[in-house]
DNA sequence: TGTAATTCCTAGTGATTGATAGGATAATAG
DNA sequence: CTATTATCCTATCAATCACTAGGAATTACA
């Protein structure tokens, strides 16, 4: 380390010229883009566009086009009401069930963001370079519907759903579910269901 | 009209040089194609190398690519089974539901044949010059949804169902499952529900 | 003021996209 | 056989793709 040790940690200056834009910012517009077109159908030319950032700067701070649209999903994840956090607190499979199906239908019909589900509208087109950014979006949902298959054995397993029950396939009919909707809220669907 | 008049019907052979391939399997080809990896990411170059086709023929042939998509599109719907008369031969509208349920898990996870939904698969990647496609895609979807929404009314209406269901919500439902069935069988779910 | 560090802008890279021009080839018609 | 018609092949088009090289601009430290 040839960097002096007693350093401010909070707002750690740098030497050189200073980011032209905000970071935070101009990754939300990227994920609204994302969000709107779709991972490959989303240029770098559309990204310089909106972000008002030349490519070269994208390229800087954000390495490439892949890790944008993977940085643009954490955000877009990670939010005050996550997957996670509703199978978390409910206090029953139903209850998680009928929370991620709610939740769903208020994020792909809201009147200010794109309609449909950012990780469903990137998840389909297949070009072979791009099979590994499909990759980690299974990851994401396949994670989601194991969470959600393990609140529903706990709950069998307390006499809180008839023994029967199929986990796997209850967990798998919701997520399905909630694919569907995102293509209906991009028809044009209303909130109606 | 300068043709002659009595000429046989059956094989109207032309004049110039026959064509090379046949043009119902190289459209069989490229329904696979499209099929397995949506309409943009299906390539003008993967078409000329699985049908075995130069581009020139495929233009002279189809039209263009989206010609040729839609050309597609209508054979994948216009099998022995389809939509339409699974709606129509079924006795409820119960019955239609479960037998498009049925049809659709079979179609999407064939040995034979790509995984998922030819439809499902092409209608979400969405750059602004494929954005007619997405439109023909949709028109089709909603057609499918309006005809068992009639079911569903009529049945009602016979008495066979509550006077309270939601003929619209019932059916958003169903092709809404439909929609995420087909991404589960792209994501490698087999035949499990 | 001078130097090092960091970002910005201009212009352009090679690759791939859908689509075509023009001549060679192959069939029928007379 | 010659003329006509239609398809084939080769080579290529302009546009767009993700991405980058090189120098000018802007900051902090000395």
């Amino acid at each position: 380390m040839t960097t002096p040790e007693n350093q401010v940690l909070q707002p750690p200056r740098k030497k050189g010229r200073p980011l032209s834009f905000e970071r935070e910012a101009a990754l939300h517009q990227a994920m609204l883009l994302f969000w709107q077109h779709g991972y490959e159908a989303t240029s770098l030319n559309d990204l310089t566009a909106a972000l008002g950032v030349k490519p070269s700067s994208i390229y800087a701070v954000f390495g490439n086009k892949k890790r944008l649209f993977l940085e643009a999903v954490a955000r877009y994840t990670s939010g005050p009401i996550t997957a996670e956090s509703i199978i978390a607190n409910a206090a029953t499979a139903r209850d998680a069930a009928q929370g991620l199906l709610q939740a769903s239908v208020l994020g792909f019909t809201g009147e200010d963001t794109p309609k449909g589900c950012l990780l469903a509208t990137s998840a389909i087109s297949c070009s072979e370079e791009a099979h590994d950014v499909q990759q980690e979006l299974a990851t994401i949902r396949l994670g989601i519907e194991a969470r959600l298959q393990a609140k529903v054995t706990a709950d069998v397993e307390a006499g809180c759903m008839p023994l029967d029950s199929d986990a796997e396939a209850l967990a798998g009919h919701i997520l399905a579910v909630i694919q569907g909707l995102s293509t209906l809220a991009r028809d044009g669907a209303s909130r109606e269901k």
